[in-house]
DNA sequence: TATGAATGAGAATTCATTCAT
DNA sequence: AATGAATGAATTCTCATTCAT
C-alpha cells in the first residue's frame, strides 16, 4: 500500500513481518508528527508509541527521516485512494469534475492535519526522498488532468487545451486552502458552500 | 519597519540601536533559514553570520525562536510593503484588482523563497508569535477584499458581496501556488502568463 | 540501601543495573561535591569521575541536582546505618544513651566532610527534595528520642518528658557541632574529651 | 560599620562614597540571596537592586564574590552589635550570662534567615574571606567566654576553666540551633521556652 | 529478530566581567 | 564617576544511532 515504501532498506529480510511493523511505525509516528511536528518528536517517543523497542525500530528504518518518508506517502496513498473512490469511467468529463472536486475538498478537510504535516514537513527529507514525495504530488494532479481532458474530448467541459494544467494545478490548490485557511474561511463559509462557490466558478470557465 | 519588533523584549535599553542590531540579526538568519531550515540552523551560525557574537546577539533576543519570528515579521512587512506599492485610490476597482494581482504574484515570485520560508516555519513559532503572524495574514488579504469592495461600488466589478472574502482568499492562494508549485507551473507557463491567465479567470467572475 | 534513590526515575529498565550505576554515581560525584562544591563541580566533571559518559549518566538521572539528591540520601544512610550499629535493646536507656553518643559523635567526625557537604548543599535541591532529607534528619533524631524515653521508663534517665524533643535535638547539633566547629574545638579538646564532656553534662540533666 | 570592608579594593577613591555605595550594594544583596542563593543571583539583579549600574557597581567591589563577603561580614556585624547592647560590665557573670544568652537567641531567632545565609554560603568565598569569616564567628564565641570567665572570678559560676570554651560554643550552637532547627522545635517550644530551658540546664552546671 | 544500554557530538542559553564613551 | 553594550567561555542537557547480547 505505501508504495514507496520499498525504497527504504530493511534489516530483516521477512517482506510480509517488514510491511506490518511499518504500518506500525507509520501509525504511531503520524500521530505523534501530527502533534509535536517533527523535529520535536524523538525516536525514542516513536518506538514507544508504536510499540516496538528503539533497537527493533532501526531494523526496519535506517534514519528518522525515513520514517517521516514513510508517514509523508502514507498520507499520498490515502489521499490518493479516497480520491479514486469517487472516480468512475462512465460518466461525462463535467460529472466527474464535479464528484472529484466534492470528494478531494471532502477528504482534504477530513485529513487536513495530515496534508498540513506533509507540507510543512516535506523539507526536512533528504532531497531524493522529498523529490518523490512531489511525484505523488504530481501524479494526483495528473488525475484531475485526465478529467479536465476527458470533458475536453467528450465537449462537456470547454476549455482551452493549453489551460488544463493550470486548472489542474488551481483545483489542488483549493484543496490545500480549505486544510491551509480553514481559520479564516470557516468563518463565512461550511463545507458545502465552499465547494459549491469554488466548483461553479471553475465550471463558469469551462462553459461557452 | 519590522511593527511587530517591539514585542520582543531585549536586554539593551538603547531603542535605536535595538532598531539596527535587530535588522542585521534579520539579515543574516533569513539567508540561513533560507538555505537550512530554522531547526538545522544554530545560534552561533546566526551569530556568526551577522556578525554579532552570542552573548551580544542574545542581548537583543530572548530564544531563537525570537529570531524565526522577528524573520517571518519582516516577510510580511516587506510583502504588504511592496503590494501597496501597487495600490491606488484613484483608480477604478478593476483596474486596481489586476494591477495588485498582477504586483502581488510578481512580488510573491521575486520572494518566493522567503514566502516558502513563511509557510513552512511558522509551525516552529510558539502560539502567540503564530498568531500575530496569521494576524499579518489576514491583514494583507484585507487590501484585497477592499479593492473587491471598491469595485463593487464603483461598479467596475460585479460579484456577490458574500463572494469577496472567498476571492480574496482565492487571490491570495494563486500568488503562494506560483511559489509552492512553481515547480510544475514553469514547465508551461512564464510568471506573465500565469498572471494573465488567473487574473482573465478571475476578472470573468466579476464581469455580468 | 539509598532508601529514596527510586524515588528518582531512570530511563534505564534493569534495575540491579540502575542500582549499580547510580552507586558509581554517588561516589564519584560525592568526591567530587566535597572538594569543590555543589555548584563549581560540573556534570561532565561528574561523568568522567565516575567513569561513564555523560549520556549514559544521564541515562540514570534526570538533572544535576538528582545527583546531589542521591550523594545527600546516601550520607544520610550511611549516618543512620552507623548509628543503629551502636545501638542495643537489651541494655539500660542510660547505657544506650551514653554508647549512642559516643558513637554518632565518632561517625560525625568520621564523616564530617561528608555532613559539611549535607549541611551546604542541601538549599540547592528542589523543595521536595529538600523535604525528603530534613525526613531523615528528623528520623535519626527520633533514635535519640526513643533511647530517652525508654531511660525515663526504665529509671535509668530521670528528665521530664516534654524535655525530651530538645535532648534529641541537643545530642544531634553536638554531633554537627564536632563537624562544624572542629576548627576551633580541636584546640581545645580531642574527640575523647569532647565525648566525655559532652556526654556527662547531658547525663547530669538527667540524673536525680 | 561593615568593618572589613576596607579589605576590598575600589576603583574610586573617596571614602564617603564608597561607603555609602557599599552600604546600598549590601542592601539589595542581603535581600537576593537570601530569597535566591548566592549562586542563583546574578550580578545584573544586584546591580538593579540596588539601584546601580552594573558598571558602576564594579567600581566599588572586584568580583561577585566581594559582595558576598560583604554581605556576610556586615550581618556579623549586626549580630555582635546586637548582642553587645545586652552587655554590661557591672553585673554579675551570672546575670550577665542569663541575659546575653537570651538576647543571643533573640537575635538568632530574628536575623534567622540572614543567619541562614551566612552558615549556608560562606564555603562560595575565596579562602581568605571566608578565614576572616570564621575570625568574627570566634569574636563573638570570646565574647560569651570573657563572661563566663568573669563569673568564674566573681564566684557566681562554677566551672571549670578547661571547660570555658566548650560552653561558649555550646552557647552558640544553641543560638544556631534556634535558626537551623526552628521547623521542628517550633512545634514544641516558644523562643521563651525554648531560652529558659536551655539557659537553665546550663546554669545548672555552673552550679555547685 | 529483538532488545535497550551506551555513546558523545552538538545545541541553546547564561552571566561575570570589561572597557570605550 | 557613571554607564551599559559587548564578550565568549562555560554549562546543562538531548537524542539519533549503534552494537553486544
Amino acid at each position: 500500500m505505501t508504495r514507496e515504501s520499498n525504497r527504504i532498506p530493511s534489516m530483516v529480510k521477512n517482506r510480509k513481518l517488514v510491511e506490518e511493523r511499518r504500518a506500525q511505525i507509520i501509525r504511531g509516528a503520524q500521530e505523534l508528527f501530527m502533534r509535536k511536528g517533527f523535529h520535536k518528536t524523538t525516536t525514542r517517543e516513536i518506538a514507544r508509541e508504536c510499540g516496538l523497542s528503539i533497537g527493533t525500530m532501526y531494523e526496519y528504518i535506517q534514519t528518522k527521516e525515513d520514517v517521516l518518508y514513510l508517514v509523508c506517502d502514507h498520507i499520498h496513498s490515502e489521499l490518493e485512494a479516497r480520491l479514486k473512490e469517487a472516480l468512475s469511467e462512465t460518466e461525462t468529463g463535467r460529472e466527474s469534475l464535479m464528484k472529484a472536486m466534492a470528494q478531494h475538498f471532502r477528504v482534504m478537510g477530513e485529513l487536513s492535519d495530515w496534508v498540513l504535516l506533509i507540507y510543512q514537513e516535506t523539507k526536512s527529507l533528504p532531497k531524493e526522498a522529498r523529490k518523490a514525495i512531489l511525484e505523488r504530488e504530481k501524479e494526483i494532479t495528473a488525475l484531475f488532468q485526465e478529467i479536465l481532458e476527458r470533458g475536453i474530448r467528450d465537449h462537456t467541459l470547454h476549455l482551452d487545451p493549453t489551460s488544463v494544467p493550470l486548472m489542474a494545478h488551481n483545483i489542488m490548490v483549493m484543496g490545500q486552502m480549505w486544510t491551509f485557511r480553514r481559520w479564516a474561511l470557516a468563518e463565512h463559509y461550511t463545507l458545502e458552500e465552499f465547494t459549491r462557490r469554488q466548483t461553479a466558478w471553475l465550471l463558469q470557465e469551462c462553459t461557452p
